[in-house]
DNA sequence: TTATATATGCTCATATTGAGCATTGCAACC
DNA sequence: GGTTGCAATGCTCAATATGAGCATATATAA
């Protein structure tokens, strides 16, 4: 590949004719199909949900997977429009608060098995919408994020399944000796399972969601590693895969959203695109809590997110709370046109 | 469309013959061609450089643009990695950090001219280098971010451009009257400019860098608006253009990146990509301030950067500083491995 | 009526941040 | 050789922000 390829670009639209073997060649080898991809997100019942459809299984056994949808410039001027429209074909779902989150190139070993198939870019987007809006979904159903990803789970403390099967086979894999020759890893094994999960004195960071499910996968710990490469063969993997799969690169992209909303929720008052309009400061507690587990102080909560002019009383108050009644409160919209909209400042890192 | 897109892809591997007319129709309509963009930044005497190649001029007169090419699946496995080859086979340079930043999908309706031309995806990535890595390039050269964002260089403070030109002609553009019934504007435009630009009690966020040129770009007032948008001929723009153009969809991507690189210096030790092996305490403050804008105390500056641990003296002193001799410093590599590893917490909006 | 549970107001110790003064040590100049 | 200028470095102090807990208010349920 000797061609200046930054130059292509222009030949093919500047009409210099020449040029075109470089643009056969450019077409035969750089096309690509674009899938979009949705991780749409909610919290129900103080449970983080993301909309998931089930269809037939994969390689490895996984029937869910996030609602996706090629995109067809002819038909839809922007990416976001393109996903915005189908959704709302798909799912009958209008969808508000929408972010690009990343592309993915590489789908695993298993989509380059059929030489002539194209070849698949996942851009994966994150929405974040209300209760309130979830009827009428044409198909597909809702179901625990964390469901997918079990350790994540702190809301009851600590999970159970981090001890109990994630760092025991973690650790088995950071010990399993190189084979001889095999060049040096800049990262040891060892310090990677620290870093990610928080072992040894290092702290669990709750954003780091996508590094552990990497990590996991990178182990052959998670179901899709299974499907994808040729050496976790079912008979190598004696236990049961970690957390429930999901087909093609999902759960990757499900692992992005998360870490995502986690980190986003602290600098940007996007939790209320999760919030019903009215609600007590206690429920928006829990819906930061629901995200991010369970760690915060109620008296500074409130102090923060009053003091921040995140929400403004409504003067009504909601009784049958199981105590004193609670003021109701709505998001103040103003703030997103003051100094840079702050969002739940909570510390990270608490635990 | 009525199909069931989230099957396509599961019937297109899964081998269901019945249904090739979709895959048909997805091939036809959502094939697309992938560009791969590298905005690669380094700092040169306290200057923020990009890497920038000259190519013939565009419809705006542009001839500048970022280093980019296809993504061919055939030859890479992943997206990063055909980045990497490529900017090695172009510009001679190994690509150290780099991180991706934003798939843009319209490119304005200059790329619908053609409508057999296949649909470019730009998928915009950022690269951090050393000058001293910046030897032997092939093609290309460095040129000053600031030469096509003037408003963003607060170096030597305030820049004049923005009211000596900028502001002045966003505020003809946002007191310009609708057409009428048209439907009214969700945000207004005063507001938008107010919140993008720190006017009227509104602070400056200098990481709002694409948001100002993409408000520029809306109210015509830079040359990519006039060469993409047919209501912005020649004759409407009587005054010159804000900024050097750059080619397609370049400056945007040029945005992204400076944006990003002034948000993730705060939260991530990046900074040090930039830095070469040993430096003075006010070296490091010097690059963080051609990137952030100068507004550093610098006695606060070392006690940040040293009780965060970034940083370790080497026992070496540089001597002609024009003062005192200076320590150096290194980076201490261990930060990475330790608890979230923090960047240069310099608080944003001080200006 | 009392127990209980939550809502809410307030205090206080501690950590972090912003700003400035004071001192040190090389280099250039007399 | 001393003096002066300039940047590097050390240190203080007030203003805020943060983390934790105590105290009180007001519902519902037994």
């Amino acid at each position: 590949m000797s061609i200046e390829m930054h130059t292509q670009r222009a030949s093919s639209r500047g009409g210099d004719p020449k040029r075109s073997p470089a643009r056969d060649l450019r077409i035969d080898a750089g096309t690509v199909e674009i899938g979009l991809n949705a991780a749409i997100v909610a919290v129900a019942d103080n449970e983080p949900v993301a909309l998931v459809v089930r269809e037939e299984a994969d390689a490895s056994g996984a029937t869910d997977g996030l609602p996706f949808g090629p995109f067809t410039p002819r038909d839809h001027r922007t990416l976001e429009s393109g996903l915005r429209s189908w959704v709302n074909e798909q799912a009958g779902l209008d969808l508000g608060y929408v972010e690009q989150l990343y592309t993915f190139g590489d789908r695993g070993r298993h989509a380059e098995d059929d030489d002539t198939a194209p070849h698949v870019v996942s851009i994966g987007y994150l929405a974040l919408t209300r209760v309130n809006d979830m009827r009428e979904l044409q198909r597909g159903s809702w179901h625990s994020w964390y469901q997918y990803f079990p350790w994540e789970d702190w809301r009851k403390g600590r999970p159970p399944i981090l001890d109990g099967a994630v760092l025991p086979r973690l650790r088995e894999w950071a010990e399993r000796p190189q084979r001889p020759g095999a060049p040096p890893r800049p990262i040891l094994r060892t310090d990677r399972v620290r870093i990610c999960f928080g072992v040894d004195g290092a702290m669990w960071d709750e954003e780091k969601v996508l590094e552990r499910y990497e990590l996991l996968y990178e182990a052959g710990l998670v179901g899709e590693a299974l499907r994808d490469r040729p050496e976790f063969t079912p008979a190598a993997m004696t236990e049961e895969p970690l957390g429930s799969g999901m087909r093609f690169d999902h759960r990757r992209i499900l692992a992005t959203a998360i870490g995502r909303v986690r980190a986003k929720i602290k600098y940007r008052p996007v939790i209320f695109e999760l919030m019903p309009d009215e609600f007590t400061l206690f429920e928006l507690q829990r819906t930061v809590e629901a995200i991010l587990g369970p760690h915060l102080h109620k008296q500074n909560f409130r102090r923060l997110v009053e003091s921040a002019g995140l929400v403004e009383a409504t003067g009504e108050v909601r009784t049958r709370t199981g105590g004193r009644p609670a003021k109701l409160f709505r998001f103040r919209r103003e703030v997103l046109l003051e100094r840079p909209a702050p969002g739940v400042r909570v510390k990270a890192n608490r635990i």
